[in-house]
DNA sequence: ATTCCACCGGAATAGCGGGATA
DNA sequence: TATCCCGCTATTCCGGTGGAAT
């Protein structure tokens, strides 16, 4: 019954739009002194997670370049790629300049190569730059004369908080780009227009398209995600339609599909801390250094295990609980999660 | 009030790994 | 092959903070 899995995809992009236009046409107003060959202003798309900040963003630049091909378009996660070097590295991939580019070339060689590669336009599209460590990699390329700025994050206090002064007044005066969250009703049009895409007609009904839309809470990442599941166990059933068991089994699969897949990235002295806190529930960070020193063989410093309990707390597999002497470490609950606390990405 | 203590996280540094170079 | 170079991770060192103990 799927006929076209890759719809499905996270970084699938849609041949139109569904209930973004505004966002759109703020967005490529912005762009569109490239059309030109002069450089856009930097555009900011704030918004909380699955409202479609990514796609409009390479939907609207896959626009531009059916209309100027020879701007060149960066996409680039600071969430993987979060050193200097790593956005440059992939900038630079992205314009086809990695020739004889390692880890022992001098350091300022790769923003040399950047700022040389001046023929065409280029656009960075940052995304989740709040994870971006090294903010000073923003203003090497707001310095550059033919790059233009996109960059994705959720929250605009948060992200210009995390900011160094000089990029911050730098960037104050740009388009900012907000997205809310989708409607029940808007994202099941969403969820349509991928279901007619990539599953067979009739597979799924209106009302079941809503239901998903409720339980995602308008969350398109999320409500992708359980049509995709609830397909897949229909399809493993040899049925030629969603059932509605198979659709109550998906829903609280897809929440926690994404947790095991962050859970799987953790490497084994991380995943030791997990489960400790796991298993405790509510952990002091004492009790919980001298348990992780008893269960492994070559325990990691203090301090060593703080960073990798804040890069999880970022991870939102855990959260800390008060500051300070008496916090507290527990497992971030997977239901009840308000609309308004959606920090990740 | 003063001292102590648990905890956080910034900054500087060491060591590792791996491609480049001679 | 030996050596250089540099990004990256873990470690060392430490100042700050605020509740607890005296």
């Amino acid at each position: 019954m799927i006929v076209d899995g890759r719809v499905f995809r996270e970084d699938f992009v849609p041949s139109e739009v569904v209930h973004r236009h505004d966002e759109v046409n703020l967005l490529s107003e912005t762009l569109e002194p490239l059309l030109y060959d002069q450089r856009a202003e930097p555009s900011f798309l704030f918004g909380p997670t699955g409202v479609g900040k990514t796609c409009i963003a390479r939907y609207t630049l896959g626009q531009l370049r059916e209309q100027e091909p020879d701007v060149r378009v960066a996409y680039v996660n600071c969430w993987q790629e979060y050193t200097r070097f790593r956005v440059l590295y992939t900038l630079l991939e992205a314009i086809d300049r990695t020739r004889d580019v390692h880890r022992s070339t001098p350091k300022d060689e790769l923003f040399g190569r950047l700022a040389d590669a001046t023929d065409r336009q280029i656009v960075a599209i940052l995304d989740e730059v709040d994870q971006l460590e090294e903010t000073a990699a923003l203003y090497d390329l707001h310095r550059l004369g033919h790059v233009s700025l996109v960059l994705i994050a959720n929250r605009e206090d948060e992200l210009f908080a995390s900011l160094d002064d000089r990029v911050r007044s730098r960037l104050r005066a740009s388009t900012r780009v907000r997205f809310d969250r989708y409607g029940t009703e808007e994202l099941a049009a969403i969820l349509e227009r991928r279901a007619t895409k990539a599953l067979e007609p009739d597979a799924v009904t209106d009302d079941q398209l809503l239901q998903i839309a409720d339980a995602a809470s308008g969350d398109a990442r999320v409500g992708i995600g359980i049509l995709r599941s609830a397909a897949r166990r229909a399809q493993r059933r040899g049925v030629d339609a969603i059932t509605d068991d198979a659709l109550a089994a998906a829903i609280p699969d897809a929440r926690t599909a994404i947790r095991r897949k962050t859970l799987e990235g953790l490497i084994e002295h991380q995943r030791v801390l997990y489960d400790v806190i796991a298993e405790a529930g509510e952990i002091e960070p004492s009790d919980l250094y001298r348990e992780y020193e008893r269960r492994v063989g070559a325990p990691k410093t203090e301090r060593t295990l703080r960073n990798y309990l804040t890069k999880m707390v970022h991870y939102d597999l855990i959260e800390a609980v008060g500051e300070r002497r008496g916090r507290t470490y527990r497992v971030v609950d997977e239901d009840a999660r308000p609309d308004d606390a959606a920090v990740d990405s």
